[in-house]
RNA sequence: GCCCGCGUAGCUCAGUUGGCAGAGCACGUCCUUGGUAAGGACGAGGUCAUCGGUUCAAACCCGAUCGCGGGCUCCA
């Protein structure tokens, strides 16, 4: 980012956060604390386990961790000891003195105590920068700080060992694992026991919990499969009714629906270039080949395999090739195999993106400029071989719906349309009462291209560009975070956080300029010549699996009423006929109206039904006795809210169904 | 995939030192006829994840596998 765009990106941005600069301070003055707290952990466990080694411990958005490696297990039973030992510390008041040391000084140290990650973190520090330590009575660290001044500024019931955990050393799973002890800090005692509360509240609004109490899906590794989820009749309401809610928008902004098969052959995925990079994450093919044929492929790979080992060795060699077959020839002669190989097919896969197969609809016609934009869009079924212990409720899932759009444009029409890409994305936030959200684009990164980024350095500059003007002039709310962009273009996630505060991301919508050239996607421009088109990726609702995750915890199941499962409940005083008969009439006009409308027109007592319908969390309950029969009324009780009284039968409908309508909040 | 923990009825969970498999909710049948969160009785429901081992005897101890959870790693 530039200077002169600086200043509009800090505007655009703190408009949206509202984030004062005394909330900043004090954003810092916690993290110090938590620095600090993990310092005094990492000194009473040397108490009380002298032997421990010891990694790093930064505070962390929740609180603050230290890495330990030692023989000693772990578990929260030691809790107790270790926080008594760090309040004993808090209260010996002990400073926090910062001192600078020379590299050798500093290798010595901790090669002195057999610190042995800390003489590699050491080496991780350049050379020239400063080498600082922070003491605290006897315990040394290195740190480059903040801290509070002094042990006992931090209170002794604002501290908290939560969990621990295991992790690899530096993140890489190469590495050894260390123990993680995870433990949080605040201020006082008052704002620790608020923030458990509010934890507590999460594991109430849990999606895993609240997804089976309510019926929504459930998960079956036996027969189905880990990661694979079914969809039951109440968690398939959402499901529709998200999918409706993105049809009628899509409609409106000018997209048509496809649909598209689960799986393709080998070549689909060849040619968009995920195998064999993502090859891992998808499920392993499907081999369709007789007996004969796969030996056939067997030995035209064998023989490709020979000849790429031939090239390599010409490539290298020195001096020509006295056969004269050159490395061009051998070069063609790969091609022709793998396009032997391809033709014999016989390899399928499920589709872990729905991108290809849109871009063979592309394909499909031929395409003049006036066809452009082009909006294809499909609720479209993606299977990713996600590892297992990625695997989480329907948040993380191996079987996932897409609210999946594929944009063609040309270059002149590519900023428009990703405007009206992130409106919608507004549009849907405003519907759900979103209103904290962020945009994390992410742009490339010019040392990796040609490995992790096609080579393709000015589209690269001339999209990322684009997209930064769009999200700049809509004053969005986004950060700009290099390096991680897809392999074929800038991509924009966004994350939004719960009605508890929780943060996810939810959705994806990425430029990609490489692929549809792969594909040999064109169009006939104006001037009579053939282009390809830019790609715009969108899936604003990202997938059924993780959106409706997330709207489980932020609404604690309790549903807005075009949403909810059981919109309406009809509940009857008592089972007699004419009192029935005048439920029933009820029920069945809402249900002609295609309202979700279930009777109780049981025996048992009101106050049961009542207790039954809030358990189930149906949105309206209407309970009817023989008052509001004589007087062609009903009484209106609200999920959570109680009852609001009774009004004529037809003004309730009519509330009912403007509600749906609108999908009122 | 890796480290740690956990798998008992549809759900939430008891089950003592290894000695007959339990409760509440939900479900079914019957009774109960009532005004805004729970009326009563009875009943059904289990290969204690799976496989193997130790033992006179295993839900309990040991091992493996599968699954789930907390993290790490990953997320086109």
């Amino acid at each position: 980012m530039n200077d002169e765009q600086q200043p509009q990106f800090e505007s655009a941005k703190s408009e949206v956060q509202r984030k004062t600069l005394d909330q900043r301070e004090q954003m810092n003055e916690l993290m110090r604390l938590r620095h600090s707290c993990a310092h005094i952990l990492a000194t009473a466990v040397l108490r009380l386990w002298p032997d421990a080694l010891l990694d790093i411990g930064p505070p962390t958005d929740e609180g603050f961790y230290y890495d330990f490696e030692l023989k000693h297990r772990f578990t929260p039973e030691d809790f107790p000891k270790i926080e008594e030992e760090m309040r004993k510390i808090t209260k010996e008041n002990q400073v926090f003195e910062k001192s600078i040391q020379t590299r050798a000084e500093a290798l010595a140290y901790f090669e002195g105590k057999g610190q042995t990650f800390k003489v590699q973190r050491l080496g991780d520090i350049p050379e020239g920068e400063a080498i600082s330590f922070f003491q605290n009575g006897e315990f040394v660290d290195l740190c480059a700080g903040p801290h509070v001044m002094r042990t006992g500024n931090v209170k002794p019931g604002g501290i908290k060992l939560l969990k621990v955990a295991s992790a690899y050393f530096r993140g890489n799973e190469k590495n050894p694992q260390l123990q993680r002890i995870y433990g949080t800090a605040f201020k006082n005692k008052e704002e620790l026991d608020n923030w458990l509360k509010m934890q507590e509240e999460a594991r109430k609004r849990d999606h895993r919990k609240i997804g089976t109490e309510m019926g929504l899906f459930a998960m079956d590794p036996e027969y189905v499969g880990p990661g694979l989820p079914l969809w039951l009749p109440k968690g398939t309401v959402l499901v529709e009714e998200l999918e409706r809610l993105a049809k009628e928008t899509e409609f409106q902004a000018g997209y048509v629906r496809v649909k598209t098969p689960h799986l393709a052959k080998e070549k689909m995925y060849k040619t968009s270039g995920h195998l064999p990079y993502y090859a891992e994450s998808m499920f392993p093919p499907m081999e369709m080949l007789e007996e004969d044929e796969r030996q056939k492929r067997d030995d035209l790979m064998e023989r490709r395999a020979d000849l790429i080992q031939l090239a390599e060795g010409m490539g290298k060699a020195i001096s020509p090739n006295p056969s004269g077959y050159t490395e061009e020839q051998v070069r063609r002669d790969i091609q022709k195999l793998e396009s032997e190989i391809t033709l014999l097919g016989g390899r399928y896969y499920l589709k872990a993106m729905n991108c290809p197969h849109h871009h063979r609809i592309f394909a499909a016609e031929p395409r003049s400029y006036r066809d452009l934009p082009l909006r294809l869009a499909e609720y479209g079924t993606c299977y990713r071989y996600e590892q297992s212990g990625e695997l989480f409720g329907v948040m993380r899932v191996r079987s996932m719906n897409m609210n999946d759009a594929h944009l063609y444009c040309t270059a002149e029409q590519f900023a428009d349309e990703f405007r009206a890409v992130n409106e919608m994305y507004l549009k849907y936030f405003k519907i759900f009462g979103l209103d904290r959200y962020q945009m994390r684009f992410s742009t490339h990164d010019p040392a990796r291209l040609g490995q992790k980024f096609v080579n393709e350095p000015e589209l690269w500059k001339k999209t990322e560009d684009m997209v930064r003007q769009v999200l700049i002039e809509s004053g969005i709310n986004y950060v700009e975070v290099a390096n991680e962009a897809a392999f074929y273009g800038p991509k924009i996630d966004v994350q939004v956080w719960s009605a508890i505060g929780r943060e996810f991301t939810i959705a994806t919508n990425q430029v990609d300029f490489a692929v549809p050239a792969r594909f040999g996607l064109t169009y006939r421009d104006r001037d009579n010549t053939e282009k390809t088109p830019l790609c715009i990726h969108r899936a604003p609702l990202g997938t059924h699996e993780r959106f409706i995750g997330f709207l489980i915890e932020h609404y604690a199941g309790n549903f807005p009423l075009w949403l909810a499962p059981e919109q309406v409940r009809v509940l009857t005083l008592n089972d007699e006929a004419p009192l029935v008969e005048y439920a029933k009439s009820i029920t069945a006009e809402l249900r002609s109206q295609f309202v979700r409308v279930e009777g109780d027109w049981s025996a048992n007592p009101v106050k049961a039904k009542i207790a039954d319908a809030e358990t189930s969390k149906v949105h309206t309950m209407l309970v009817v006795g023989q008052r509001d029969l004589e007087a062609g009324a009903v009484s209106v009780r609200l999920h959570g809210k109680g009852n609001v009284g009774a009004k004529p039968r037809a003004e309730v409908v009519a509330d009912l169904l403007a509600s749906i309508r609108e999908r009122r909040a």
